[in-house]
RNA sequence: CCCGCCUUAGCUCAAUUUGGCAGAGCGUUGGACUGUAGAUCCAAAUGUUGCUGGUUCAAGUCCGGCAGGCGGGACCA
């Protein structure tokens, strides 16, 4: 596969790529590194998954994969102790490899290479470098609000900013919430001598409450390991207005799961209401919007779709 | 180190001057209405009132101690 060919791929179903010039020599190295950071978080569901996706297709065009368990990020945003953290730690890492990485994949605990002094020396200086409110404004998206801030929430970013440079990272992927992070390092990387990786950011998923963001603290997601029943109620619960496209957690699912995956979404529907459909991408959204194609049907044609999906997942939790 | 204020349901807060059955809104759950969800309407559930000792027939309320939070002051050779 050419280099263009391997760029629009990793550009498909990302909202934006810092930038693509210097993806485009990334590519010719021998194994370029790409990681994402996750804190550990009790459930990992399709939000995680969406970057959990580009990272496993990038392993596939030959990038080396990274992923940080981002144990002391958890632990400065206030998610619990480093024990309990550590534990979830490793239930997430099992996770990913269901969702299918690679034995060459890997995994990095934040806390085994955080406090070497290499590592806060560079803390430090991005300190002097960073002004608080700069550091603030980066967190707007990523931290608990709370009416008391902690000082924990401005080292944050500068640590995962160091994070990229620790683990020699060519590309750092992540969800749009991290945008204003990820800006801070490619503006200062270069300002300690070391070399700003590659962003790119994916979108967020809508809550299937219709919130902004699937979250696990909101329980308003499909985990990746959640029974059939579960994924049957939960999607059936799901905020999906008639007609709509925008900010559909249902629809979002269609094009970020179903249809990357293949290329048309069967529906079935009872003869009574029209019998069944096979819609491409394209299709659906058409049939969608002009009302024809009743929310409860896409609601079961994407239930249907997940069970199957995520079987795969379900099977390696059960059976490792 | 000193002084003041705060801590009540998952969340935001009520519970007066003068101690008398711990409440509301939001959220949650369930029903009604929709061939989904939401909106709307109806209904329900939920408490170690931060912890602890005391006064009292009776304490969220008064007194003491402790913890956590917030603000201020002091110290600055």
């Amino acid at each position: 596969m050419d280099i263009k060919a391997k760029l629009d791929l990793i550009e498909k179903g990302t909202l934006e790529m810092i930038n693509t010039e210097e993806l485009e020599e990334k590519l010719k190295k021998e194994k370029a590194v790409a990681y994402t950071g996750y804190e550990p978080s009790g459930k990992i569901h399709l939000g995680h998954t969406i970057t959990v996706m580009k990272l496993k297709q990038m392993q596939d065009l030959g990038f080396k994969i990274k992923i940080l368990l981002a144990d002391y990020h958890a632990y400065l945003n206030g998610k619990g102790t480093i024990e309990e953290i550590e534990e979830t730690a490793k239930y997430n890492e099992k996770c990913f490899k269901a969702l299918g990485l690679s034995d060459d994949t890997d995994f990095v605990l934040g806390s085994t290479f955080q406090t070497k002094p290499e590592y806060t020396d560079e803390v430090y200086k991005l300190a002097t470098l960073t002004t608080i409110v700069r550091a603030k404004r980066s967190m707007d998206q990523v931290s608990r609000h709370s009416e008391h801030p902690k000082v924990a929430n401005v080292i944050y970013p500068l640590m995962q900013v160091a994070d990229m440079s620790s683990l020699e990272v060519d590309v750092a992927l992540g969800g749009m919430e991290q945008r204003k992070i990820q800006v801070l390092a490619r503006e200062n990387l270069p300002k300690i001598d070391k070399e700003a990786p590659v962003c790119i950011h994916t979108p967020l998923l809508h809550g299937l409450d219709g919130d902004e963001k699937m979250s696990s603290s909101k329980g308003n997601f499909i985990a990746i390991d959640d029974e059939e029943s579960e994924i049957k109620t939960k999607i059936n619960k799901s905020f999906c207005p008639m007609k709509e496209i925008e900010g559909n957690p249902i629809i979002e699912i269609a094009t970020h799961f179903v249809f990357p995956n293949q290329a048309k979404l069967l529906i079935e529907r009872p003869e009574k209401f029209g019998g069944n459909l096979e819609l491409s991408e394209k299709e659906l959204i058409e049939t969608y919007s002009s009302g024809e194609l009743h929310p409860m049907d896409l609601k079961n044609a994407i239930a249907t779709f997940l069970i199957d999906y995520l079987a795969k997942v379900r099977d390696y939790m059960t059976n490792n």
